[in-house]
DNA sequence: TCCAACGTTTCC
DNA sequence: GGAAACGTTGGA
């Protein structure tokens, strides 16, 4: 959940004071729900008898040898498809594409980087009917909060991560603990996946570069919005970004996005990984869970 | 075009 | 490693 933002922060002067001023609406009821049973820490730390993830899958030889990552690497460089598939919470994202193949609910997926954005395509304007089917709520605001997002969202999720595990899922969900992308924080337009889905990122400032593909233009990421920095309204005047305003180009620190303040790739987004709320990944674990269970079953 | 602010580089 | 300075981006 982003309630896991430090809201222990630095103390200003000023922070008693504009504490106040920043809105204490509610959280982004997609920020709150958290509808399946099991959280992704909950696969990582306790290995579930119900579905023995690492039973239904062999690890690679190459997972097997891989030694641990040293941390060592440049926090600039974007991290490479396999630092990112075989960090652990890329692995259990693989667990997790890997229990949906097996419990039926992934369509499997083309091979070829072609077919695959292929298939993202045309996955799109299939989500787009059925949305218009819907209720016509086919704009792209649907990243809002309200009870049509809740409903998509708690029955549309496997639907709307098929995209993502066959022709994107690859890409976008390990990234997003390593990026410190927030899903439902309000970079993300719920129902923008598949091919808007990676415009999404690049558009919402994760730049190609920083993608891990080429083209090295470096995009500003955007406030999340939601951190309780971001939700100060006023700047203190007192810090030296306040005070150097004119020539520091900064906002005020004490209003610098939590998520901004951490580093792509950096030591900041490791420990997200444990804390992060991937809800979508989350819950098709646990769909996968349940269907995985009935499937053996009989 | 202006301005706010993110990203990078440089300095200490 | 943190702060300052500056280039640059993106929105109004």
């Amino acid at each position: 959940m982003s309630t896991a933002v430090d809201i222990a922060g630095p103390s200003s002067p000023d922070q008693a004071h504009s504490s106040a001023k920043i809105p204490n609406e509610p959280l982004r009821p997609s920020l709150k729900r958290s509808s399946h049973p099991y959280t992704l820490s909950h696969y990582i730390s306790t290995p579930s008898p119900a579905v023995d993830v690492k039973g239904l899958i062999q690890p690679s030889p190459a997972q097997e040898q891989r030694p641990a990552q040293p941390s060592n690497s440049k926090p600039r460089r974007a991290p490479s498809w396999p630092d990112m598939w075989e960090s652990p919470s890329g692995l259990h994202l693989a667990h997790a594409a890997e229990l949906l193949m097996r419990a039926g609910l992934l369509a499997l997926t083309p091979a070829t980087t072609e077919q695959a954005s292929l298939g993202a395509q045309s996955s799109q304007p299939a989500k787009k009917e059925a949305a218009e089917a819907k209720g016509g709520k086919g704009d792209g605001e649907g990243g809002g909060s309200g009870p049509e997002e809740e409903e998509e969202d708690s029955s549309g999720c496997s639907t709307d991560f098929q995209p993502f595990l066959g022709a994107w899922f690859p890409f976008s969900p390990a990234l997003f603990p390593l990026t410190g992308f927030q899903m439902g924080g309000g970079h993300w337009r719920s129902a923008a996946v598949g091919a808007e889905g990676i415009e999404g990122l690049v558009a919402e400032g994760y730049s190609p570069g920083s993608l891990g593909g080429g083209g090295g233009g470096r995009r500003k990421r955007k406030r999340c919005g939601e951190c309780v920095p971001c939700r100060r309204q006023t700047n203190c005047e007192q810090c030296s970004s306040c005070r150097n305003r004119k020539r520091g180009h900064q906002i005020c620190k004490y209003r610098k996005c939590e998520e901004l303040k951490r580093k792509p790739g950096g030591p900041g987004f490791d420990s997200r990984v444990s804390g992060f709320d991937l809800r979508g990944s989350d819950f098709t674990l646990g769909l996968a869970q349940e269907r995985s269970n009935g499937a053996l079953d009989g």
